[in-house]
DNA sequence: CCCTAAACGAGACGGTACGTCTTGTCTTGCT
DNA sequence: AGCAAGACAAGACGTACCGTCTCGTTTAGGG
């Protein structure tokens, strides 16, 4: 069908990986704001225009990076809530998992890393919401409707109240990412979840 | 008596608001991204040296930047929630100007500056909570507080439950901003709200 | 017996005349400074492999589009100085025909890449030396030796004194290239050639 | 009078000289092709925006760095031809000087980089020949003009005579460079300067 | 009539250097 | 001692070419 014609010397498929994996680790030591270019193509042992070749910008470059460092960290665990039919068992399933990789101190400056990317830059603001955070956002929503749907929430709960729902758990975890409040009390740590179910239940 | 002599020339003090104000207006113009300490000075019509003198680094800046200017902007209305004794219309009160000010096309790009400075250097996340944010944050626990006190709360919520309320509600509002999620429908704005004192009450 | 066996797909043998065209053509244009050999193997609709696997260096491509290109500018009549049997009018047609060709705007640049390309790289030199500087200086000098055998010239001249001359004739108006001195007088023109000429022969 | 306040930091005269020397020894150990502002740079160990701030281009660079290194090699000597008022011996004493640097194998590959300059760059030609050829060019017209002043040479030589055998001279010498011809016998070295005087005598 | 070898265009590779920009510091002369 | 100006060393930016390589395709002999 409507496949182009690849014509040319093929891209190296191990630079990709390679390239991912220094941009990872240079965020891990150095963070997000002394993270280069420059400094990704040389860890790599790599030309710079083999970098910029395949991802344009430093936001695109640590999207990239981040999504195949946080996939590979926790494959799907923390993006998807489990489903046991217990809303609340699950939600707490969930809630631990995803506190416990953002505060991992080896994804927290992954996680700062994708906020100031974010932050900077709209378009890639766009890029690693779709990449990254959309996906979790909707994994949740999605359990939470399916929780509505079983009766387990309150009959006037809708789709608006599970979104701010889903955005309050997850921004409640980045805003104290981002007062570096990395260790959080295990007492604390359910205390929204706790509320917010007593909110949607009666 | 115990006063230290002041020698030599004093500073411009006018220089201190000329700098913030340029700051502000070139994150509104180009972004955290492209901000340049080289550029303020340029704007300000003020050498370089003027600008290290008085603010060590571009997050420290920025810091000052949106302190003084979001205090212009809204003048304590948004950081201190008002105390009618009614918690419930205190809080949308405060929501509502919170929500209004921090979708406001002209702060959404300092609020992203903000975020992209606590993002990328722990060092300025710490001055800009203390400066920026924790008095709200702070404000916001107290007037709960009180609620609790009047006994319009449940009686088991503690302090902790408190501070998880206001991160979840200051931390989704900048979740949805980094979404560049900017409008939001009237009906979903108080949504949040609705669940959380539903969850604090009964 | 001693023949290499061609086997495979034989060379394009346009793409030679093709390439050599397309050089000439940039080096009119941009000079040899801004000669690439990226830009000759665009502009000729050709594969830089192409291009390398014939000439291994700029130098050697430029030697070759001088030759190819000054040979079918002047054909044969530059390099060779004619034998009418007067040594004085032979020389003067010789001079007046070598310094129409290099001082037209459209092999200056030619000539002046070909200097550069000497001057840049020892190896180049040779070859442009063998291939295009060589033939003229030794036609020259074989002229000049004829008038010697004839009698023309003084007794005591030898070979290592025609050779000077020819060197000085040469190397005069290149010096005078390098310049920037395109426009000569008329007059002058010659005046080497009268002294040369004088000193030759009394 | 109408001088100019300079203002700022001013430069660090010693840099000019460090830069110079790094340039005149990279060109002797690499040849012009294979300098480059940024070897300059980091062997003078300096900023890259500080040769640049000094020099617009290699040309110009170079053009100085030749100019500092060529008048510190041999001060004025060679330049200036001595005048006893016998313009034969003064001819030869200078042509003899003037070969001996051009081939001396310490500036053979400076004035190899001269001639590429030039050659490459008619703007680079023009400072060149301002700052280097045109001197040297002037004081033997000079000297050649106060011989016919003297009435050492045959009375019909004018100015443009005299300008043709500078050009021959130091064109022949130039030419023989280009070829790598950098040894030349005792013999041949002064054949050009009999043939150019008995030209120019009787 | 396939088979094999070489040349083709295209374009990615690891590199180097380009010329510009910004960083934070330092050094002037002036106020 | 503070000021505006501006040079400083450092180093990242994104681009242009270098000369080599690897593709899939094309074009010829030779078997």
């Amino acid at each position: 069908m409507g496949e182009a014609r690849r014509r040319g010397r093929p891209r190296d498929a191990t630079a990709d990986l390679a390239i991912l994996e220094a941009t990872r680790d240079l965020l891990i030591e150095n963070g997000y704001a002394r993270l280069s270019m420059e400094g990704v193509a040389a860890r790599t042992g790599v030309g710079k225009p083999t970098v910029y070749r395949r991802w344009p910008s430093k936001g695109a470059l640590v999207a990239d990076a981040l999504h195949h460092s946080l996939l590979a960290t926790a494959p799907g665990h923390a993006a998807t809530p489990p489903d046991t039919g217990d809303i609340e068992r699950d939600l707490r399933t969930w809630h631990a998992a995803y506190t416990r990789i953002t505060t991992d101190p080896r994804t927290v400056p992954l996680v700062l890393a994708l906020t100031a990317a974010a932050a900077e830059s709209p378009d890639d603001a766009e890029v690693l919401y779709r990449q990254l955070s959309g996906p979790q956002h909707r994994a949740l929503t999605d359990r939470l409707r399916a929780a509505a749907d079983a009766g387990q929430l309150r009959a006037d709960i809708d789709l608006e109240d599970l979104d701010a729902v889903a955005d309050a758990l997850i921004g409640a975890l980045l805003y104290q990412l981002l007062r570096g409040n990395v260790v959080t009390s295990g007492r604390r740590a359910s205390a929204l979840v706790d509320i917010l179910l007593a909110g949607l239940r009666d």
